[in-house]
DNA sequence: AACTATTAATAAGG
DNA sequence: TCCTTATTAATAGTT
């Protein structure tokens, strides 16, 4: 219906498109307007140009939602809103998931067993006994870390003593030769003659942190 | 467009609306389809005739739910879908749950501990022993149940023996004097002189199928 | 955006 | 529902 017939394939020209496009969608969304009122009926129409812009039309009688929902029940294919569908079954199983985790959660702490079978409770008992033994473990592995820490710290004690004592040797010696070539002597000492384990090293450096 | 000009309002002859709808429906259709190959446009018509039947239209290039995506997008109007928005939140509320259960868990199990502080440990420590109590006092249950059980069918397997002689007794008795006499004054001997302990009493009677 | 020749849709009828 | 056809409506190409 036109100067001429044209064929239904995409329009290439792109300003030939977006002409026929807002003719053709004009003519539609009055076709649409046209048989809600004629015929009673309930329609929703949704049109994205290619550029992405959108328009809609809804008949009066009604509202898009209503719409969706009628759709909802109808249609076999129940993908109307998939996202939602999605949602509510994923919404399901994770509250499955959940229940059945709860359970196991209140069956470790010893509540709700009235009804487990002798078997059942074989069963936790191994899980509470293996995970008490790794947690005992790691309390060994920070009890051992503390224990090192604290020799480190008592060798450290020592050193500063040394240290301390030595000085104090300078000092006097000093009072008596009144140089302080000894003291530079005792500072040459301190960090090329003294024995390596001496220094200071952290061992565990978030050891505090943790404690 | 037809043997006639008409009026752009109701139909009231109903065999003649359902007739213009039925036409008008598939015109429309057409119009839909056309466009969005003509145009590139994603087109969504969803039509419910007064009779509540449906009929739709997709382009072939989409689905309804993305363009209900695209919809919700651009639209303002984010009105159907409170109830998405609703499930979205309780999605993430018992997701969060769900996490912090597994965490607890894996605890539990001496699993993922290693980033732990000591003070945690002792929690989960003092946690497991507390189930582990609660478990033992379980069994310990079960225990003296089956005890219990045991003890019973012992003294019904006394009952039983006790029975047995009586039994055999009577019947020596009466290959003596043939009559049966005597047998009848055991049976009643059973029911009524029997001290109640020896009668057989279930104490758990779904003990068996918890074991 | 308006015009208009032409095609497409469809109202009425069977 | 489908077919036919007179008539109106939509619109392609042009201005």
């Amino acid at each position: 219906m036109g100067r001429g017939k044209i064929e239904i394939k995409r329009i290439e020209n792109s300003s030939n498109r977006q002409v026929t496009y807002s003719k053709r969608r004009n003519g539609i969304i009055k076709k649409a307007k046209e048989i809600s009122v004629l015929c009673d009926a309930q329609v929703s129409l949704i049109i994205f140009a290619s550029s992405g812009k959108m328009h809609e039309y809804c008949s009066p009688s009604t509202t898009l939602t209503n719409i969706l929902d009628k759709y909802h029940k109808q249609s076999d294919k129940r993908l109307w809103d998939a996202k939602h569908e999605n949602l509510s079954n994923e919404l399901d199983r994770i509250k499955k998931e959940n229940d059945s985790m709860q359970i196991e959660l209140r069956h470790l702490k010893g509540e709700d067993i009235t009804s487990l079978h002798y078997k059942e409770l074989m069963a936790i008992e191994e899980a509470l006994e293996n995970g008490l033994a790794r947690i005992r473990d790691k309390q060994m592995e920070y009890y051992n870390m503390m224990k090192e820490n604290e020799e480190m710290v008592e060798e450290e004690n020592k050193r500063l003593n040394y240290e301390l004592h030595q000085k104090l040797m300078n000092i006097e010696r000093g009072e008596m030769e009144s140089g302080y070539h000894q003291q530079q002597r005792a500072a040459d000492y301190q960090t090329t003659q003294m024995p390596f384990a001496f220094r200071v090293q952290p061992i565990q450096p978030n050891l505090q942190e943790r404690i």
